[in-house]
DNA sequence: AGGGAAATAGGCCGCTCGACCTATAGTAAA
DNA sequence: TTTACTATAGGTCGAGCGGCCTATTTCCCT
């Protein structure tokens, strides 16, 4: 069991991911943090094999937290905006990954297994999916898998940039009440609230052809 | 934005350089030098990120200017005569690029999106071609290349599922209003009418990164 | 000096979206 | 057969979205 605390002062976004890393059996949510200071803290009291660290955060930002640290724990940087130059920022700091808060759910798992592991993801020698598909572990995205048939066919349309829901309704033959029916239960199982986050999972969930 | 001081004695390709950067989103000259004194006493007045600095100039050369700037900010040499000794001379008075003033301009960029982003490229452990594929610019389509910077930023966050007005807001630091504007202004350019569809969009031109 | 583009901010309005709720028919499993 | 789940359809309602305007400031280019 590895044990992971998360920091970010998205307390959704913590929270979220806590969820989902639950989900994972391997892997066990240790705790979250909503700052870079409470984090510190947790890293201290608790026995943590992985940290997940938010780049921006009011009080103490990843940087700073990973110079606190420095290295006593492997820690996997986590931002919204993973660019060429917060990378190298971030190695630097001594970050043994960097990831971008849009990577697929396995593909976290994967990171967060590969550095419990004593992997270092920044190094350029290798492809990064080359080490993680060494720890990827065949798990279903928790939501994509409750998805009804019907549910998929309007995510993949969705993804596929059709969005308005007269539209939706002519593609599948149905009534618009039942299009939005469907986009509830989409939105539920897959933890958002929105069409246009929507879009963005059926990507990322491989949804869409021809790409 | 990535800041670039230019210096070069032939006035006409330091303008014309200066001219196509210019016509690269992230990237902005702050200014053009047309030879080493005078390049030495922009890097000090202007606030720059890198400097590209010809070899070959009459009063200082690009070695000389090396010198005296001793590693203060990072310079990519240019050179109409790119051979191994030039190129050993540039690297040990401390160039963190060295490039024929025949390369390809997307490649330029790269060059100079890699060195910002505090990458060497005259180090022989790594292909130099390896490097800048990493800071190659997706290559746009006719409608993303009227975007704006901003309207880029707005977009690749959208990219990432970041859909409410409000968030969004935040994220770049703006009124809501404005962030409507912006997306009013995105639409119209991608010929779009929603947010889904502007984040399929912002995935398709390949704006949203790490995926 | 003057013109244009970009970034910022705001107002107004109609309409759609998403949340919450009920309801029926069909199907598959218990 | 009863119990679930799915697909279908409908209603209401408030908040948010997109369309269309104006306006200011700051640049850059001419």
């Amino acid at each position: 069991m590895i044990e992971v605390l998360i920091a970010d002062d998205h307390t959704l976004f913590a929270e979220g991911v806590s969820q989902a890393l639950a989900a994972i059996p391997d892997l066990h949510v240790a705790g979250t943090a909503s700052g870079g200071m409470e984090l510190v803290e947790m890293a201290k009291k608790t026995r943590a094999d992985v940290l997940l660290i938010d780049l921006e955060m009011p009080d103490l930002s990843g940087f700073e937290v990973l110079e606190k640290l420095k290295g006593s724990l492997p820690a996997i940087i986590v931002t919204m905006h993973a660019d060429a130059h917060r990378r190298s920022q971030a190695v630097e700091a001594g970050a043994r990954g960097f990831l971008s808060k849009s990577t697929p759910l396995p593909e976290l798992a994967a990171a967060v297994r590969a550095v419990s592991a004593g992997e270092n993801l920044t190094s350029l020698t290798t492809t990064l999916r080359e080490i993680l598909d060494n720890y990827m572990e065949p798990t279903l995205d928790p939501g994509a898998a409750s998805l009804t048939a019907r549910e998929r066919e309007l995510l993949t349309l969705l993804g596929e940039g059709v969005s308005a829901t007269e539209e939706l309704a002519e593609r599948l033959y149905i009534s618009p009440k039942t299009v939005k029916n469907h986009l509830a239960s989409i939105y539920e199982k897959l933890s958002i609230s929105d069409r246009t986050q929507a879009a963005v999972e059926a990507i990322r969930l491989g949804l869409v052809p021809n790409r």
